[in-house]
DNA sequence: GGCGAATTTAGCACCAGGTCATAAGCGGCG
DNA sequence: CGCCGCTTATGACCTGGTGCTAAATTCGCC
């Protein structure tokens, strides 16, 4: 015997986790089984068909990419007062920290910061134009940065400025100063790109 | 007719780059013709169908699943020079922009600029004390982004101002000044970071 | 109103990659 | 030997298509 039923089922299980996208008969050229018996297991596993699979990553995925305005949002939006000012949390996990030091990047906190200034906009979207940002203090694994966004100036019906102070337990982390320009709906209707080709026989 | 053949065309691609996985009979009932006429007009556009698109996305996507808070380094560095300069560049997907408009968000390249300047610090670790960033023109999806970073002053043992420019074939997108702090092993529990290898991508 | 061309719709055969159910083969072992 | 667990085979059916042909409809124009 090749592998023992609970072998070939566990190893398919990890190949799978690795390689998502392949079909029955792939797998049972892989294994040195038939296409039935890699049924069998897959029904015993509850792991669905290829088609299947495919289109939840695509769904997930796709989610975090076209998710809605809010949901774009690095931290959680707690308060919003368009074009006053905003409020947000994060908490930071190990994902958002060096591995070893266990500080939160740079670039989190920046996302944070940002993220608030365009969403304190009052307009269907933003682009950043210039931000100046300072690190107070070291952010580290498990605080909770509150965040807050001030529109502190309009120099042009469509320009704005907001300064974004971030503080954990009422202690300051950073501040920031963001030029975000306002960018009205027609702005940003992008061009077709072709879905890509049709293939197959 | 309740479309002409080029207006329901154009809609059918743009409606499809929002919604990339319906099948032709929700594309046949949402613009009241037969599936047939959807068939034709993918053949005509060169629309792969549903199955195949959703395949397209999963397998573009699924590289990326680390997020980008994941990644140790934001981009792929390409010189390094300790405490002179180094160079990463960055290719801009979807999951680097706002889905409707295509622009890649500012704590992207941020980031990406920001990794470049902690990793050309002759440190085991570096902490990003200071940054300002201007952001030129934006970048769209599927730019790819050449940045380069120059130590341009030394004014610790223990600090560097870092100058960090961004372009796209050539033509600045960004130019940033970020001011860090070297950290020696002992000011942390741990040790390197920020020393980043490139990532593939 | 009539006509030809463009456009749309329909029908049929076929394919991949499955589902589900049923049946048959095989190896080991008590 | 017979039975059990496992594996394999078979056939009917499903979805979301491709490719082709042919018919029906509609449009532009005289």
């Amino acid at each position: 015997m090749r592998l023992s039923k609970e072998a070939r089922r566990a190893a398919l299980q990890a190949y799978l986790r690795e390689n998502p996208f392949v079909t029955d008969e792939a797998l049972a050229e892989h294994f040195g089984v038939s296409v039935q018996t890699i049924r069998l297991d897959r029904a015993a596993l509850g792991i669905p068909e290829m088609r299947d699979r495919v289109r939840a990553v695509a769904e997930r995925l796709f989610q975090n990419v076209t998710s809605l305005a809010e949901e774009e949002f690095i931290g959680t939006l707690v308060a919003l007062e368009l074009d006053r000012r905003a409020a947000s949390t994060l908490t930071i996990t190990p994902v958002h920290t060096f591995r070893r030091s266990r500080i939160a990047r740079g670039h989190v906190l920046f996302a944070q910061a940002n993220a608030l200034a365009i969403a304190v906009a009052p307009a269907p979207a933003a682009l950043t134009r210039r931000a100046e940002i300072d690190y107070l203090a070291p952010v580290t694994l498990g605080d909770t940065v509150e965040a807050v966004a001030t529109v502190v100036e309009r120099p042009k019906p469509n320009r704005r400025v907001v300064r974004v102070e971030g503080a954990v337990g009422g202690k300051p982390v950073f501040t920031g100063v963001f030029r975000v320009a306002l960018l009205r709906a027609e702005e940003f209707t992008g061009e077709a790109e072709g879905m890509g080709r049709a293939h197959r026989r």
